[in-house]
DNA sequence: TAGCCGTGGAT
DNA sequence: TATCCAAGGCT
């Protein structure tokens, strides 16, 4: 790869990043496991949305020990809203290996680290670079839109393999003494100055050794492909509570959408659906319906990122089954709090209120 | 490989 | 309102 400005590019990103840097939590430490943490959480979200999470997290869990043995229901909680909860789930993995394999040592080599559950190319280089000072790519949605402007480089980022290319770039630009630094200024830069629409090149301390600038073209790039098909599912939501006003949950399979996350008892409408719904409901959980106190409790669409739940909640009032299936209980608000649920959950507890 | 896996903010 | 997307990883 030609690139006659590798020199200059690299002093001044490093030079702007230390002086520009944005003041955040997991800046403030030099611990691997919180900065491990931080990447994790910051996978595909935005840093204002992880600042409160990072904070209670580390509250909770300081030390690699503290969140190896931790209960998997209180650690959900502690990810409640943030999405994506195979995170949470990997990294007590993951965690939880360092501390029986490696001496509750975070490993300093791209080798070991990688093979940690949870940590994949970005998040072993990132780890690696801020915490041990290493030499390492670390190529995320950023480096790729800024890389594909300064180098202009037009393969496609939506495919996989493109991500070779980057880590090739960056192996060649990084700053072998302040690997850290340089790495984390190409995501300040993204962040602040080199924004996926109207790029603020004016600000910018590379503008001079940016290709795209002198071309004129920052905003054709990065070239990106792919879009997403947004399927959509209706739910008939059944908000069950019995004398005791305690009320249904259900607690979702271990695997997939949502895993081990609690939900009000849902049927799902589709052309194929023989049985009234209601009747599905009492059916599927063992329950009987004194009576319909609301059928228009709530409605609303929920969007996922592949898919779309279209909700209609009903409020019923429910005789208590004898045997109710396995992962259904019934629930006390207080009780409720304490169980991890997604937001479309969230939403739906907020009108008992 | 391409699809799965959340959420809320920006445009 | 619709679309895109933000410090990705897993299968």
């Amino acid at each position: 790869m030609e690139y006659q400005y590798k020199e200059l590019f690299r002093q001044n990103l490093v030079e702007w990043f230390n002086k520009e840097k944005r003041d955040l939590p997991w800046r403030r430490t030099s611990d691997p496991y919180k900065i491990w943490v931080s990447e994790v959480m910051l996978q595909q979200t935005r840093v204002d949305t992880v600042i409160p999470y990072y904070n209670r997290f580390l509250k909770k869990y300081p030390t690699l020990q503290s969140l190896a043995y931790a209960p998997q229901e209180e650690l959900l909680k502690m990810w409640e809203g943030l999405g994506y909860y195979s995170r949470a789930r990997n990294l007590q993995a993951g965690v939880k290996e360092v501390v029986e394999k490696y001496d509750a040592k975070v490993p300093d080599n791209r080798h070991d680290i990688s093979k940690l559950k949870g940590v994949g190319p970005y998040t072993a280089g990132a780890v690696l670079s801020i915490a041990y000072n290493k030499a390492e790519h670390a190529v995320d949605g950023n480096v790729m839109r800024v890389l594909s402007r300064a180098l202009h480089i037009k393969e496609d980022i939506a495919l996989p393999k493109t991500r070779k290319i980057f880590e090739q770039a960056v192996d060649m630009l990084i700053d072998p003494q302040r690997p850290g630094d340089f790495n984390q200024g190409l995501m300040d830069l993204g962040a602040m100055i080199c924004t996926p629409t109207s790029p603020k090149c004016l600000l910018c301390p590379v503008r001079d050794y940016c290709i795209a600038f002198q071309e004129g073209d920052a905003d054709q790039l990065p070239i990106k492909t792919k879009k997403i098909k947004n399927k959509k599912i209706k739910y008939d939501v059944y908000v069950g509570y019995d004398e005791n006003g305690r009320y249904l949950l259900e607690k979702r399979p271990d695997e997939g959408l949502l895993a081990n996350m609690w939900q009000f008892p849902m049927i799902e409408i589709s052309k194929e659906s023989v049985l009234k719904s209601s009747d599905e409901f009492q059916l599927n959980y063992n329950v009987d319906i004194m009576d319909f106190v609301n059928d228009n409790l709530l409605t609303f669409k929920h969007v996922f990122s592949h898919l779309t739940w279209e909700m209609n909640c009903n409020l019923v009032k429910i005789v208590k089954a004898t045997d109710l299936p396995e992962n259904v209980c019934f629930y006390s608000k207080e009780q409720i709090n304490q169980l991890p649920m997604p937001v479309p959950m969230l939403k739906i507890l907020n009108v008992l209120n």
